[in-house]
Parts: C-alpha cells; structure tokens; sequence
RNA sequence: ACAGUAAACCGGUUUAUCGCGCCGCAAGGUGAGGAAAGUCCGGGCAGCACAGAGCACCGCAGCGGUUAACGGCCGUCAGGCAGCAAUGUUUGGUCCCUGCUACAGAGACGAGUGAUGUGAAACGAGCAUACUGCGGGCUGCAAUUCCAAGUAAACCAACGUAUGAGCGCUGCUCGCGUGAGUUGGAGGGUAGGAAGCGAGAGAGAAGCAUGGUAACAUGCUUUCCGAGAUUAAUGAUAAACGCUGCUUCGGCAGUACAGAACCCGGCUUAUAGGUUUGCUGUCUUC
C-alpha cells in the first residue's frame, strides 16, 4: 500500500453514506470525529469540513486538504483489510498539519488494532 | 522635496519529496481570481406561456452620447454642502387632472380684499400616492433533454360532469380558449448515468491604424489565450529568496483578501505590500 488517494477509494453516494453513518462505529481523536465500518472490497474514504463551523469556502477546502494528507500519508498503519471510514472536523478553530496528522494516526491505529 | 487629490496596474518567486482532476493507447499536455465573493442590475442561453381590450403593478428620470443591454460607463449644465485648491459629495421630468401641506394663524388651495401679523409656504407655491415619457410575460443550469432502474392507473374526503368543476391567457375585470376531472389527506417509489459543459463564426486578449474631448466604434495583424469538478481536482510538507516593519546590526516579526460550478458586461463589498501617471497646495534651489 502505496502513498496513493485516487477516486476509487473515496466513499460517495448519498443512499451509501447514509447507511454507512447510520451503522458505523464511531470515536473522536480530536480534532476528528471518526466513523468506521468493516468493508468489502475497497478501503473508502469521506472527508468533511462542516460549513455551519467554517464560513468561507477556502477555509473548508483547506481543512479538506490538510486530512486528506494526513491519511494519505499515513493509510499504511491500517492492516490488509478494507474499511469505510469518514473524518468528520469538530473543532472551531482551524489548528495545524502537524495536530490533524497525529489525530489521524491515533484514529487509524485504533481501528485496526479493534478489528 | 513634502502634503493632498484623481486614475491605471501588480497581487510573490524557486527547488526537493509525496499526491489529485480532466484530455490522451502511451509519451505527455493541462488545471482558480481581481475580486472566483455578495447575487444587486443587464444580456446570452433554456423551458413554459402568448387573439385582444381596459385598469392596476414594478423600475428608470437635468441634458447629450455610448452599448447586445443596463439602474452601468463617458461628456456636460444648474443648485446645496466640505476643502486654500485640485477635487469630492449630494439634489435635479411636470403641477393640467387627483390628493396632501402638522403646530401656529381669521383663512392652507376652497376665495370678496390681502397691508400688518402667523407660518416652511398666504394665492405666488411646495410635494407624491397624482400626471408625463421610456422600459418590463414568467421561471432559472437544482433550467432543459435523453438513457437506465423502480412504484400504487390502488385507498379516503370535498367540489363537479353541459344547470360547466377546474385549468390557461399578467395581479384584477371583461373577453376568449379548453372540457372531466380537480383539490386535500394518508401512503408508495426514485435521488444512478449521459448531454447541457466551454476552440466559437469568441459582445476574447495584445499591438497598430482611422474617427471621436471621452465612453466607444470600424479595420488590419498575431508561433497570443483556451479549468470543467460533482462527498466536488487545482494540493501538502520542508527549505531558500524577495518584499515590509523593528533592531542592541547578531537577528526578530509580518507577508493580505480570498477558491471556479452554464457563460458574459457592470455595480457593490474585502484586500498585506508595491508600481506608474495627471492635477492642486506649500517650501527650497537655479
């Protein structure tokens, strides 16, 4: 498992993403409310920066961005198997790459070490 | 030189590592802004509607020009206000008809007169809801079209079927058209894909020429430019440089506003720092 985040491994759908966070298991790592599901075929991904929190546009693609690395970058602390898993931001103040990073990895190792 | 004033413009750069959307068999190519924002005007485009008449309603308003169009822009006139000035700002159709003019005053548009007094205004008028001129069908790309999948032409209530329900025509009236359903309740289904969507006969850009005070128009040239996502790409991390402050000259701090969503022309608002030009005032030197 590469350093890759292509398409295939975002999660879309609405009917999809609704199921998903109505059966999901859910944690916070804050600044992330995380929510996670034991998958099929493919390890799926949702990220989201809440507008009511973030009024400006730039401010949630920023925040967007700055998860997106972070899980990018550190998806190999999962095991081989597949997951849906969605970063909610919960924080009001936008904090740092370094902070949001962190808050990924605690999130992914206690997902894989759960299953 | 300093202070002011009015315009126009720029809106960081480079390297390394990892990564994303679109196009392409691949190699590779390409990928946010001056405001992309607010959604306040105008136009294109799309769908629906449109025999006609009247009354309403909304917008604009010195004058002239410009434009696809505008409430924008350019030029210009008069009055008020701020400033020594450059300049800024604000007001600007009409009173024939309808109506309004508080308090005070004998009287407020009604007249026998109208000096004094009252009053913003005393027969002179001012104003808009009145009149005049011009413009306006409605809804917006979640428009609209196609494909795929699926469901409930069932149930209950009210009104109605030529004694005409309801619908459409602009909000209303007339009038016209249509002609058996319509409305509400409870409930069921879908929310996937493609086109629209960006190289087109471009209201593009730059340069030059001509006309015009200007906005702008016309013509020529060009190895100039070309985002198209849809849980939504255009990035993240690290370093260096640049710029601006402060400095004990070692450095330290800051580097804005902000992210396309059908496309254009404007307006408005946000914005670190910087560049250029015109004009005005004061001072100095020749």
């Amino acid at each position: 498992m590469g350093y890759g985040f292509p398409k295939q491994n975002k999660l879309c759908g609405s009917l999809r993403i609704a199921q998903f966070y109505r059966e999901g298991k859910r944690f916070v790592a804050w600044p992330l409310r995380v929510t996670w599901a034991k998958a099929d075929n493919e390890t799926q991904v949702l990220i989201w920066a809440p507008k009511s929190l973030f009024k400006h546009a730039i401010q949630r693609n920023h925040l967007r961005r700055l998860m997106r690395e972070a899980y990018r970058l550190n998806q190999a602390l999962l095991d081989d198997a597949h997951y849906q898993i969605a970063f909610n931001y919960m924080d009001k103040e936008e904090q740092s790459f370094a902070v949001i990073e962190k808050a990924v990895q605690k999130a992914l190792k206690k997902i894989a070490h759960e299953q």
